[in-house]
DNA sequence: TATCAAAACTAACGATTATTAGTTTTTATA
DNA sequence: TATAAAAACTAATAATCGTTAGTTTTGATA
């Protein structure tokens, strides 16, 4: 049988991640096995340990993956100059792009989290924890300096985040452009605490 | 060991989907053994099958209910007269009353329906997919009336029930009232569509 | 107390799981 | 073309899965 073919610039490792992703995505980590990962590379099962240490490795390079992608966003995001909306509306509009473009690691990162193995499972929540207070700390400057509504921030930050992952159950039948949705959304988001 | 005790308006059979329900939570229904769903019970797992026909029949039931309560208030909802925002804001509060109160099973529901069986599964995705269109015409009648902004309608109800739905990350930390929870994301997501 | 069904138990089934060991094939380099 | 490493293979491991069979215990009724 064939070699894994490493494309221009993926290794095998990370092709069989992405294939990963895609079946986790679909079937969940745990009904997901490692002869039908295999399959889904064109290989047998045993020649992934060949590129991978096992199967719950790959659970964790998603999701760290992901966190690393949403934090590192932020990071430039803070740095920039601009009032408090804008912040929240350039990261609104982030998370959506990153639901429509990356959907089936962020939709796994979002989902299959809980099948992590300590310390990895800990390390995760805390990141993810973190990640929110941020996020609340945005939403309470807004609302310092009246731009947002005197809402509950967490509350506020909890219905925003909720609805951009909610982005796994669209189906385009009516082919809505990507930046329709992108704009409708983030609209209802932000004129929803908006001053 | 003891028999299985029903409390005074539970059976048996029901008792053990409720812990069914909270272990497909928290670990997923893949990822839970009936041995551990028998331990939780506090039985051996041959004992189950006294009162269940296996464990795709749990989920079925879990999922089922769930489908079922949703649609029978979205009937009396809609019988009672009244504009289409009110119908609106009572349909949202609904769901995150559900959300806040029956976590267990809505989550499982919610999550874990991909495991359903044929033809199960199919039976369910058509039931969610009618209840969206309903919720869809809700809104596009509340459009009509100019209750409500131009938005697109399915943009507008994938924010809403993607945000309800996110209450499942909700860690009352601050011990915040469901009351104001249940206001704030009301109003949150009704303020951002409104005319 | 005797009876009988309900519901528990133990033991075991075949299937499937992730993974390891050991071997062969492929591929790149010299 | 010879060599060595990379990566595939086959075979098999122990563990765990949902479930069935057969037996014993429990609990209510007579």
């Amino acid at each position: 049988m064939a070699k894994i073919k490493p494309g221009k610039h993926i290794s095998k490792k990370d092709m069989i991640t992405l294939k990963a992703a895609a079946l986790f995505k679909t079937k969940g980590y745990a009904a997901t096995s490692m002869r039908a990962l295999a399959e889904s590379v064109g290989v047998e099962a045993p020649s992934l340990y060949n590129h991978i240490g096992g199967k719950s490795e790959l659970l964790q390079a998603i999701c760290f993956k992901v966190a690393h992608i949403f934090n590192t966003y932020f990071d430039t995001t803070e740095k920039t100059g601009g009032n408090s909306v804008t912040k929240l509306e350039n990261i609104i509009r982030f998370h959506i792009r990153m639901m429509l473009e990356n959907f089936d690691e962020v939709y796994v990162a979002n989902h299959e989290w809980k099948q992590l193995k300590e310390p990895y499972l800990s390390h995760f929540l805390i990141q993810r924890r973190a990640y929110e207070k941020r996020f609340v700390a945005l939403v309470e400057t807004g609302i310092r300096t009246h731009e947002l509504k005197a809402v509950n921030p967490q509350v506020a930050v909890l219905t925003i985040l909720s609805a951009v992952r909610g982005l796994e159950f669209w189906q385009n039948k009516k082919k809505i452009s990507h930046q329709i949705l992108e704009d409708d959304m983030t609209n209802h988001l932000l004129k929803g605490i908006l001053n």
